[in-house]
DNA sequence: TTTTAACTTGAACAATCGCTCAAAATCAAA
DNA sequence: TTTGATTTTGAGCGATTGTTCAAGTTAAAA
């Protein structure tokens, strides 16, 4: 019971820390920031997690976990792997947008903050990314199963090009008065991957 | 003929700026980088720009211009539209990955570092992501009155899925062993494009 | 109640940040 | 050659960075 307050508080700190993180990247946060977000002293931060960059990689891990869970809770809600992803998709950039610490990816914001002078976080990163295009992939394999898809391409490809539309997706909609467009540029996302061959 | 002097070493030295900020972003450049890329003292450099910020703006910009510019001669160079397009695209995405800075679009890098705490730096990448847009729309334009492709969509439309397959695949080509794949994608991007209804 | 181990605190360190400015160097006009 | 305006130099300012660590606090064991 002990044991499960101290998982669960260390937890609720990597998820703060996540968020602030999220928002205003790795190297712009600074380590005075994430003392006042979680509450914690020097001190304490750096027996708990050794460093800045010990700090972060737990909070980005805990991002993508979540990131997961959420594809997973949105899957099971429907019978059609397709129906589930346009849920995921349009949560995301829909409804999570009002309230969400940044408008890109944090995936894609660290994979794109780190260069070959921080290769621990540009390699965390990349790894993550390729976690879930294989969860991706999996997914697309059943979709094709399903007959929700055609078999000219691989699950793989699939996959590929869900995230090269979903990234993009995002990034465009971090433009000014561009939220009115997303439910439509959602659709012509899905409507492209059913017409792929 | 002294004026040009100066004016061609002042745009020799944004040019270098551009690519140490296109490299390393603008909060994680610092003026003693600078100092050393372009070889001058911080007394000149802020005679000369005002201040780091204001050297980034004129970087960027120059980034903007380059691009543009780019674009034109890939269109100058074949008479259909989206032959120019698809060299523009292989040309940034496989040619100029080796030296270049980065992978990514600067106008997107930008866009994605700044936050609501630096609204000069951040409506400057949407402004110039704005004008790239409009370019974009009158090149579409072109390609529909040349019967390239259909009515159905109105040219800004194309010009946003453009922008969208182009960001997302850009960021895609990131991750390692990516490479083999880009030539590929780009044919798919194309083929989407044209499937577009 | 005393002991001991674990955790928290916050002052402080060396390094680096963006930037200033008096002094030196440079150059064109007279 | 002298003068006066312009540009360049680089030491250094105050603020901030990531991190350390001795001193203080807390809580469980004895």
């Amino acid at each position: 019971m002990m044991v499960n307050k101290v998982k669960f508080e260390r937890d609720a700190v990597v998820r703060i820390a996540s968020q602030l993180f999220w928002q205003k990247g790795f190297n712009t946060t600074s380590t005075r920031d994430l003392q006042d977000a979680i509450n914690m002293r020097p001190g304490s931060i750096y027996a708990a997690f050794g460093s800045k960059e010990g700090l972060y990689c737990e909070a980005l891990k805990d991002y993508a976990l979540q990131m997961q869970n959420k594809l997973n809770t949105c899957l099971a809600a429907h019978s059609k792997v397709l129906d589930g992803l346009t849920m995921f998709v349009t949560q995301v950039l829909i409804e999570d947008q009002h309230h969400a610490p940044s408008n890109l990816c944090m995936l894609i914001k660290a994979n794109s903050e780190f260069g070959d002078d921080q290769p621990t976080l540009k390699t965390l990163s990349q790894n993550l990314l390729g976690q879930f295009e294989e969860f991706l992939s999996i997914i697309f394999t059943k979709a094709q199963r399903q007959g929700e898809l055609a078999e000219d391409l691989t699950a793989l490809e699939y996959a590929r090009f869900f995230q090269i539309q979903f990234t993009g997706l995002r990034s465009y909609l971090n433009r000014p008065n561009s939220n009115r467009l997303a439910a439509g540029l959602i659709a012509q996302m899905f409507l492209s991957l059913q017409l792929l061959k």
